[in-house]
RNA sequence: GAGGGUAUAGCUCAGCUGGUAGAGCAGCGGCCUUUUAAGCCGUUGGUCGAAGGUUCGAAUCCUUCUACCCUCACCA
């Protein structure tokens, strides 16, 4: 660092100013890689970062990178006069530069700009960890790569700047974004943003993050969820209405969860969740096409085939199937027994709904790698959600699952005020017997089914995760531009 | 929240059973006008994550702490 200071000092002796104010480029990198033949000889100018150099006493090669790619320079001192050569020996790794030259093919073939006029764009102060790369046929070797999660998660930038396929992964995941939202507004639904501060937090289960307004002096919870929201906008009159909300749960940390992360939450009016279900299934497969061009992907080395239809089996099936045991309607004994029998701990606490739940994920969850929907829930554990049109006991709820991984959460939504305000007082209930999770009673919901929300299927679908299912990343870290982290002591 | 692992130069790492720290790359000084993980010669650089302890002596053994990673628990 002390040496670039001096380079920058020398620089300015030299009147150059190290931190211009623009430069116009004219090419992109891989505007000239892609097309050598139409740009051989003519005169380009291209900006970006200096990635690699290589120095010779009269002449230099090096590798600028734009956000397009990376293409090699060619600086000969008979070219650019002796002066501006030395000036260009008091550039380094890191550097952002703009250069002018022409086109041209080395020896060896590789597309090449030799330089004519260069001017540095911002000369960096702190060194880059210098990352090797060798290009053999179209495998790229890389050697010493910046691997270190803790830096690469704390400081991103650099991360950005060094690991190309980490850039790559957060192109995709806008691109995944892009190709839903276009999904959903070329469907005629409407786009609308709701409160992150909410006075009374609702739509999951989970523990809020509090916070306190001064001027009303009162507690404000950042949302979980902003489902009731959206239903709030169906009861309005909007015929469907969807967000992509950054939800905020204040719960443990690991590769599937971070504290704050992206749900898209969509409700359709008039519809139920079959037709959710067709919706969830050609929207994964259009965005599968724009994204990878194909509806099949790897994930963490299973193949994974989206291609339609995908299997509907109702979770007490499943269940069946895979462990031989009908748990419809039994009673919390025999589901204590049947749980020992498959080896499950389970608490004096559970009810039918938690029995249920904890024997599918533990038996069943893990196999579904194939995407599937799994069906018709238990009634406790969805107090948002339609009674089951024929089962008793369960609700019309679905979960996308994909490479043993839930992509989301779907029903046909309680319309039934009457209804809905016993689930609520239910879930009242359960919080009075400590349940820190369950939802709180929210009066103006309530009121506003009061007035009449017409048939209706929402859905929420786990942005963060469906990223990394599309971009084959193992932990949500890995499709956050800044996860949550502990602070560090910042040492200089 | 519980268990396991990691922490050595700017980056990637080596350092055996305790003897006072090393390589490659980067940097710096030279040589080199088609190189490409450029090469050659020379050279700088580290309170070995932090604090304490054992010892004549600790990067190495012990304790505590901190951060990160992995697994489990809770959850999307």
């Amino acid at each position: 660092m002390q040496a670039r200071r001096e380079k920058l000092q020398r620089l300015r002796e030299a009147n150059v100013d190290p931190y211009p104010h623009s430069f116009t480029r004219k090419q992109l990198a891989a505007d000239i890689l892609s097309d050598f033949d139409a740009y051989e000889g003519k005169e380009v100018a291209v900006a970006g970062r200096l990635m690699s150099l290589r120095r010779m006493g009269k002449a230099s090669f090096a590798h600028l990178e734009d956000s397009s790619g990376r293409i090699q320079l060619y600086i000969r001192r008979d070219t650019v006069g002796e002066q501006n050569y030395e000036i260009f020996k008091l550039v380094d790794i890191g550097d952002i530069v703009g250069v002018t030259g022409s086109v041209l093919k080395t020896r060896t073939g590789e597309i090449t700009i030799e330089v004519s006029e260069f001017r540095i764009l911002s000369k960096t102060l702190r060194p880059l960890p210098v990352v090797k790369e060798k290009v053999e046929g179209d495998k790229r070797l890389v050697f010493d790569a910046f691997a270190d999660k803790e830096q690469r998660y704390r400081q991103r930038y650099v991360d950005l700047i060094v690991n190309r396929e980490v850039r790559e992964v957060f192109v995709k995941r806008s691109k995944i974004i892009g190709s839903m939202r276009n999904y959903l507004l070329s469907r005629g639904y409407l786009e609308v943003e709701t409160p992150i501060l909410q006075p009374l937090y609702g739509g999951a289960t989970a523990r809020p993050f509090t916070t306190h307004h001064n001027t009303l002096d009162m507690t404000l919870y950042l949302r979980i969820a902003n489902e009731l929201y959206l239903k709030r906008l169906i009861v309005g009159g909007y015929d469907g209405v969807f967000e992509f909300a950054k939800d905020f749960r204040n719960e443990g940390m690991d590769r599937f969860h971070n504290p704050e992360f992206t749900m898209m939450e969509l409700y359709v009016a008039y519809e139920d969740y079959h037709f959710m279900m067709d919706l969830v299934e050609d929207m994964f497969c259009t965005i599968a096409k724009a994204v990878n061009g194909s509806y099949q992907l790897t994930f963490q080395g299973k193949e994974i085939d989206l291609t339609p239809p995908w299997p509907r089996i109702p979770l007490l099936e499943a269940i069946e199937k895979e462990t031989g045991f009908d748990l419809y309607e039994k009673p919390v004994e025999e589901l204590r027994k049947i749980a020992d029998e498959l080896h499950i701990s389970w608490d004096k606490s559970w009810g039918q709904g938690k029995f249920i739940d904890e024997i599918f994920s533990e038996k069943v969850e893990p196999k579904l790698i194939q995407p599937v929907f799994i069906t018709d829930h238990p009634l406790s554990l969805s107090p948002l959600a339609k009674k089951h049109r024929d089962k008793p006991g369960l609700v019309e709820r679905f979960e996308p699952f994909i490479a043993g991984k839930e992509m989301g959460n779907a029903f046909t939504e309680l319309n039934d005020p009457i209804d809905q305000r016993e689930r609520f007082m239910a879930q009242v209930a359960l919080r009075e017997m400590g349940d820190d999770e369950a939802q709180p009673l929210d009066e103006d919901f309530l009121r506003a089914l009061e007035y009449g929300m017409p048939p209706t299927t929402g859905l929420g679908v786990g942005i963060d995760r469906l990223v990394m299912l599309f971009t084959d990343q193992a932990s949500i870290r890995d499709v956050l531009f800044f996860p949550q982290m502990r602070p560090e002591q910042y040492r200089d």
